[in-house]
DNA sequence: TTAAGCTCC
DNA sequence: AATCTGGAGCTTAAT
């Protein structure tokens, strides 16, 4: 048997011309010339390829204006004129057909569905071929037979329909989907069908009668109302049958043997490739070369690995560079013990158990260059040991963050990604709390491996680092902020127990109160955490209106705090509620939670993750100290609790809106430059400008809804979200947004620039070249594609902006090394840090963190930091 | 383990 | 036709 694969070929150009033209921007190349057409067409077309795996392959176009249905122009006049944009693309397309080395075809006359019906009659009429249709288009499915069924592409994939799964589809054979659009017809297509018959009449008539001809023969046996319709339409019932039937009779001046798929010529394929500046699927197609070609490589290259010798330590060469892995088990400092390190350099592989680290601590002290995965790690490991680490330049863990791969915490994920054959930590040591049985050489010879690994992979990754211009990154700011990260962490943050324990105390009666009160209200006790036992009793029970729509048996009710608040005029228990909720959240994240991470020292260490967030940010936690209560007048007062060293401050410095700045100095907006540059009140100045009313009458709703407009714009709102946010229509939305992009020129720009780049790279940067991958642009899922295209507009910003603050902070640690003064950097928290600040060295800290901070890059626009210093850190901001 | 809800920038 | 704000972590209830 033969498979031939028959493409819809001006079905799949339209399909993916739509599905990539939205908010008006179209992918084009850097002349200009569009391409958002060809990209999904082409990938489809290797997806094709792929998932078939055929041997013929036919794309079907149409071609002129005339077709067969001349009579009944007037319908099919009904479909939109084709953009100058997509037209442009047709002949494009054919042309990578070509390159190829697949067969394409059109003629006078017919449309591309009628090609294919040809060819699939032709197809079921002998007896070497079988075919599979390709097309998004339902019309088609009429011509699914034995030997012929058809991939029905979808927005999610595809559904492959063969006559078994048409019938239980649809209840009748294939070729009765022609009778069943006759009565129902099709609004999409314009076809009028018979008035008043839908789709359940069609198919109960249909599943007696069979066909149109048979019904109307006996027309006689239906009754009512139906047959009046019938009757009544019964010529546009046949036409709509005509026009539903796809032509299978058109002159084909070629073979099904002629439609060979010859694989054609991947330089010309290329070319076309690099002309529309297909980045990533040149990218796709090096890798499968790579993989088809490596096949017997990777033969001998399982066989390269492994290949260092196990020496002792004696033999161990340590004046040349080497890679070291800590096998650990967890990350509790000193609370976990070292299960094993291993080392690996030219002169071979060792590993040391923590007892002969003990006495070999040279290893880690010397001055030869070392590398590893996780160096802060190390670093806070060994410093349990009394053991410092001394010239590591390399950290595997941060290449690959930077690398944007598949990162976790344990070293293998990694590996399996760059092809080493690695079980993973749980898999070879059980999980956390069932630990397995391993035999001391299955491991032994497992973390040597790891720390191969590290050496082996080193350059290639450096490689990747410098092609894609992040060296200056990696070097000048990830590495040495893990050394800041580790000193901090180490460090910690000092924190009043007694303080919480109060504030403990105190919430626990504020609770109990409320809780009797709530019950009183609802005349009942339940759980007031429990979303479902509350919903039941506010909506249930005490019958309050949900203020919002809910889908269809839909059983279940939100209480999130959006929805109670617009409730909570209707019955005193709501604000109880929110209160009750308030307390809880403070107590058991902040009182009962900070209190059972202080250590022995009286101090908090959390762990500050360097290699985690897709923009480029840190994260915090084990305890998370970055979302430490500031915006109620109550909640803040657990900043009360963190305070500094005997004889010192804390010191708050934080950035003043540095993402608007930075979205400033990208966009190039030059009056929201101005206002930056004249240290303007930029939300008030924003609502000045977009409200044309003079600074000094903004007032306060005006100044807030310039707020979200200015954050809206950093996210990628729509007009709908900032409509939401700020409790007003959409249309009132809208026209702010439009203001805003009137107000301020270049930011439309700027945001089609940066869309249209994220499109055709795949990727977008920050001003250190920090890069993300966002795969959801290339999604065929309209939520997930402008999902893809808001990370695409804030990564940028949220990124610089991170960028920027981690250079500072190294470039500040650098400088209070130098100037060897004891206050230290305590907490990072996105655009401010926290730092112990000691009595003497308060005015030199100040000035040093201030022109650290300001000057670390140079923008078009000035950075400004506030600083302010207290007695804990509620007063230190 | 996941979802809901809430904390932060 | 349906959707609709970027980046995190932690606790609780429910499965």
């Amino acid at each position: 048997m033969k498979k031939i694969i028959l493409v819809d070929g001006n079905n799949l150009l339209f399909r993916s011309y739509y599905a990539t033209s939205y908010s008006g921007v179209i992918m084009r190349n850097s002349k200009g010339f569009p391409t958002n057409a060809l990209y999904g067409f082409i990938n489809m077309m290797n997806k094709i390829i792929e998932e078939e795996k055929p041997s013929y392959i036919m794309v079907a176009f149409d071609k002129g204006k005339t077709f067969r249905h001349e009579k009944y122009q007037d319908y099919k006049a009904g479909r939109k004129e084709m953009p100058d944009d997509l037209r442009l693309q047709f002949p494009e397309a054919k042309e990578v057909l070509d390159t190829l080395g697949i067969k394409h075809f059109e003629t006078d006359r017919y449309e591309a569905d009628d090609i294919i019906g040809t060819l699939a009659k032709e197809v079921d009429e002998e007896d070497e071929f079988i075919a599979t249709i390709i097309s998004s288009d339902k019309d088609l499915l009429q011509l699914i037979s034995k030997e012929v069924d058809v991939k029905l592409l979808k927005t999610k994939g595809f559904i492959r329909f063969d006559e078994k799964t048409f019938e239980e589809t649809y209840g009748v054979e294939p070729i009765h989907m022609i009778d069943l659009k006759a009565l129902m017809g099709d609004a999409s297509d314009h076809i009028p069908g018979v008035k008043g018959i839908g789709e359940k009449t069609a198919i109960s008539l249909l599943s007696k009668y069979k066909s149109l001809d048979n019904l109307y023969d006996h027309i006689d046996e239906i009754s009512g109302k139906t047959k009046e319709k019938l009757l009544a339409d019964k010529d546009s019932a046949y036409m709509s049958y005509d026009l539903a039937t796809i032509y299978r009779e058109v002159p084909i001046p070629f073979t099904l043997e002629d439609c060979k798929y010859l694989k054609g010529s991947q330089e010309a394929f290329r070319k076309k490739l690099e002309e529309f500046e297909f980045k990533s699927i040149l990218k796709k197609l090096d890798e499968k070369k790579e993989e088809s070609g490596a096949e017997e490589e990777q033969e001998v290259k399982k066989k390269e690995k492994n290949t260092y010798p196990t020496v002792s330590y004696e033999k161990f060469d340590q004046t040349k560079p080497y890679a070291f892995y800590i096998e650990m088990d967890g990350y509790n400092y000193s609370r976990s013990p070292i299960l094993k390190v291993s080392f690996t350099n030219e002169s071979g592989s060792m590993t040391l158990s923590q007892e002969q680290l003990l006495s070999h601590r040279e290893i880690f002290e010397n001055d030869t260059l070392k590398y590893t995965y996780d160096v802060k790690k190390s670093l806070i490991m060994l410093k349990a040991l009394g053991i410092s680490l001394t010239n590591c330049t390399y950290d595997a863990m941060i290449a690959a963050y930077l690398l944007d791969y598949k990162l976790n915490d344990d070293i293998t994920l990694l590996m399996n990604q760059l092809d080493y054959d690695i079980s993973s930590y749980e898999d070879t040591y059980g999980t956390e709390k069932r630990r397995k049985k391993v035999a001391e050489e299955v491991t032994e010879e497992q973390i040597k491996q790891k720390s191969e690994f590290i050496y082996e992979t080193r350059e290639k990754l450096l490689k990747e680092i410098e092609d894609y211009k992040e060296t200056d990154l990696f070097e000048k700011v990830e590495m040495p902020l893990a050394f800041v990260l580790a000193d901090m962490e180490l460090t910690g943050i000092r924190v009043d127990h007694n303080y919480l324990e109060n504030l403990k105390t105190e919430l626990e009666e504020k609770m109990k109160e409320m809780e009797q009160s709530i019950y009183q209200e609802a005349g009942v006790t339940f759980n007031i955490m429990s979303p479902k036992q509350l919903g039941k009793v506010l909506f249930t029970k005490l019958n309050l209106p949900y203020p919002k729509k809910r889908k269809k048996d839909d059983t279940s009710y939100s209480t999130s705090k959006e929805i109670l608040d617009k409730i909570s005029a209707f019955h005193p228990i709501v604000d109880k509620i929110l209160e009750y909720r308030n307390l809880a959240k403070l107590y058991a994240n902040y009182a009962v939670g900070l209190l059972e991470e202080i250590r022995e020292d009286g101090k908090i260490h959390t762990i500050f993750n360097q290699c985690l967030t897709r923009t480029g940010r840190l994260s915090s936690s084990k305890p998370n100290l970055q979302n430490i209560p500031i915006r109620s007048d109550y909640s803040r007062l657990v900043r009360k609790a963190f305070i500094p060293e005997e004889n010192a401050v804390l010191m708050s410095s934080d950035y003043s809106q540095v993402e608007l700045r930075v979205f400033a100095h990208m966009s190039g907006a030059k009056n929201l430059q101005e206002a930056f540059k004249e240290d303007k009140d930029i939300h008030a100045q924003t609502a000045s400008d977009i409200f044309h009313v003079p600074l000094d009458q903004v007032d306060k709703k005006m100044r807030r809804t310039a707020k979200a407009v200015n954050f809206g714009i950093l996210y990628g709102i729509s007009s709908f979200g900032l409509s939401e946010d700020l409790n007003i229509d959409v249309g009132s939305a809208k026209a702010f947004l439009d203001n805003y992009l009137k107000t301020y020129p270049g930011i439309k720009e700027y945001m089609d620039d940066e869309k249209r780049e994220a499109y055709q790279k795949g990727y977008v940067t920050t001003i250190m070249n920090r890069r993300r991958k966002i795969d959801e642009l290339k999604s065929k899922n309209y939520m997930v594609r402008s999902s893809g295209e808001r990370m695409a507009l804030n990564t940028p910003i949220q990124g610089s902006a991170a960028d920027i603050l981690k250079k500072a902070m190294v470039d500040l640690y650098q400088a209070m090394k130098e100037k060897k003064l004891k206050s230290k950097i305590l907490i990072q928290v996105h655009d401010e840090l926290v730092l112990n600040v000691y009595q003497g060295e308060l005015e030199e800290m100040k000035s040093l963190v201030k022109e650290k901070m300001e000057h670390v890059v140079k923008l078009s626009v000035p950075l400004k930091v506030d600083i302010e210093a207290g007695k804990n850190w509620y007063e230190a901001k």
